[in-house]
DNA sequence: GTACTTTGGTATATCGTTATACCAAGAGTC
DNA sequence: GACTCTTGGTATAACGATATACCAAAGTAC
């Protein structure tokens, strides 16, 4: 009554062999339809379901697929996720998901989790200060892998991830064009791959357009860090009047902030997010930010590991999306203290 | 080179026996220390990892627990994953999740899987509508399964879940303490179990109470439905002052609208939420809410499904933690019209 | 009637581990 | 020297499904 059913035990029940048990369930072979219907109704009554361990191991196909993430947590990454699995499930694929938590520890025992079970593919996001070691594990084993937001790996795996330098080129060149001349560049923790590309395009910008040399906060990318180092900002450079973020959620946790701070965001202070998670539509005020579409990213990770799947020989090919700018309502042009008068007056004169 | 090692390579490398080899890895056996090293090295040489698939048929262990969840993009469903993790990782086993999306065709496929594999056990939260059959799958498969937050499956199962009515009678009856008289529950859809048991305990306290009839709102259980639900409840029952939610998400929402017609909450109306999601002490204003730990609720929910795998036979448990009021700002005294005078002034009285 | 094809099905080796049983060689005991 | 014990290791049969090869019976061609 608890023990599993098995292949045999189904064969018994309809009076077969299990070899022919075997190709009802799977609908290949020669099989009378008689047969068919006895096989398939002894499965059914007997709530037989294959074990895919033997199975995969004899015909070398698993359909499971894993995701190692670095943040289940995260609006941004679970409608990645939502993209992901929508994609793979209408290719009669499953994803389960690991969180690493952005641990390297973690993560092998993650990885060597699903090179254990022999997962079909694999979809990655590298935790920081991922070894070498951890990527030739992967290669060794032949896992059909592809890397995701975060590049590494010395080009043996796939690569999808999102244009960050460009994107952040994008948002500060916005801010000056809006009249703003000190810009700070807001969020990210030192050492972050995704976050130093950014940083990168926002000094292009500032370089190209002349404007006084970077400045970079760092902070963690949540809301209440985000808080915290916008009111240390604001002490500590009170002309910057307009910020790039690194984030979304850092960057709603700035106008908080700022809201706080008897000031209204888009008017005293710009701000841009990056990613355009559901929570930036809605916040008050609606947030800027630099959007990229993750459920689309997620549809594009699926297929890209499905092809690698069916073409393990490929040569590997990294695709970089482009972010979109994304004007909502805390951007707009500095105020000009001088000509308002009241600086704490909290009128905004846009 | 990207074909998997396996034992006999490993073992062929270091000049032994599979055997051998197999116990080297697993640590067990007697061996000598020379022969450990040269099969160790060579397992390391080579990146191999043991293919679990065939371990855990031969040997009927796996320690890969499976969570099969309705919503992983959910702060409080994540950190409840945070605290099976960290405690399952502890006793040397792995957690890896599928998101049903409170699908039951997913989530079939989704359980599915997990018996395919022969997951070590198994923590399950039940989608809405989920049929008789698929708790007869699990059973018949003998999986070692815990139902969390949603009761289900005639007992034959363990489960953790919440005492929800009895926290939805305490937030109706502190909100009465306050003085209100007109008390709503908003959020939640029709038909959730869950919702069930919480507008029980409200309707309870009301009837108490000896309060006006119940008055419940519809709402799914996200930041903008709970805005769109709150404004038309004010507009059909302008009456309510005091609102006891479903969850953090719709009170938070709720706030908002409160806040963009004008009033404040905790003033001209109260409201609570329930689960007390990180984002519930840093909303504005702070929210009243119903506080459960996700994260404790997850070490409990993993020790009871270790506990099933240790004692197959054991009868099943059900256990259910308690929910604590924690008073921020969105709950107060009925702000009394007639007194102040001016009901659009947006003075609290408190 | 012989040869060939089709139909419907079965026997069995195999996937990569691990559990069990077994064994050879040296060490200790009396 | 005959005996047990210990040490360090190996051979091999499982685990449950599937791929392959094979086969008997019936049909079909000429």
């Amino acid at each position: 009554m608890n023990s599993k059913p098995k292949l045999e035990t189904v064969a018994k029940a309809a009076g077969v062999s299990t070899a022919t048990a075997s190709q009802v369930m799977r609908g290949v072979g020669r099989i009378s339809e008689a047969t068919r219907k006895k096989v398939v109704a002894a499965a059914k009554r007997l709530h037989y379901v294959r074990d895919g361990r033997a199975a995969s191991m004899r015909s070398g196909e698993n359909r499971e697929i894993g995701f190692v993430i670095h943040q289940i947590a995260n609006p941004f990454n679970a409608e990645v996720i939502s993209g992901v699995t929508d994609q793979l499930e209408s290719d009669g694929y499953l994803v389960s998901i690991l969180d690493s938590r952005d641990d390297p520890e973690r993560q092998r025992k993650n990885l060597e989790a699903f090179i254990q079970s022999s997962r079909g593919g694999l979809i990655w996001v590298p935790a920081q200060n991922t070894s070498d070691e951890t990527f030739d594990l992967l290669a060794a084993n032949g896992m059909p892998t592809v890397t995701f937001l975060r590049r590494s790996g010395k080009g043996r795996f796939d690569h999808v991830g999102i244009q960050n330098a460009e994107a952040c080129g994008i948002a500060t060149r916005y801010l000056a064009s809006l009249g703003h001349r000190r810009i700070a560049y807001l969020g990210g923790e030192a050492n972050y791959g995704v976050r130093t590309e950014r940083i990168a395009g926002y000094k292009d910008a500032l370089k190209q357009l002349g404007l006084n040399g970077p400045l970079v906060c760092e902070s963690p990318d949540d809301k209440i860090s985000g808080m915290r180092a916008m009111v240390e900002l604001h002490k500590t450079s009170p002309d910057v009047t307009a910020v790039v973020c690194n984030g979304d959620m850092v960057a709603i946790g700035a106008c908080s902030a700022i809201n706080q701070m008897d000031m209204t965001p888009g008017c005293e202070i710009s701000v841009t997010g990056f990613d355009d998670i559901q929570d930036a539509a809605i916040a008050s005020p609606p947030l800027s930010t630099m959007a990229v579409s993750p459920y689309q990213l997620g549809r594009k990770l699926a297929r890209v590991v499905l092809d690698r799947i069916q073409e393990p020989q490929m040569p590997t090919a990294v695709s970089l999306v482009p972010a979109e700018l994304v004007v909502r309502d805390t951007t707009g042009a500095p105020q000009i203290h001088e000509w308002i008068g009241d600086s704490d007056s909290g009128i905004c004169n846009i």
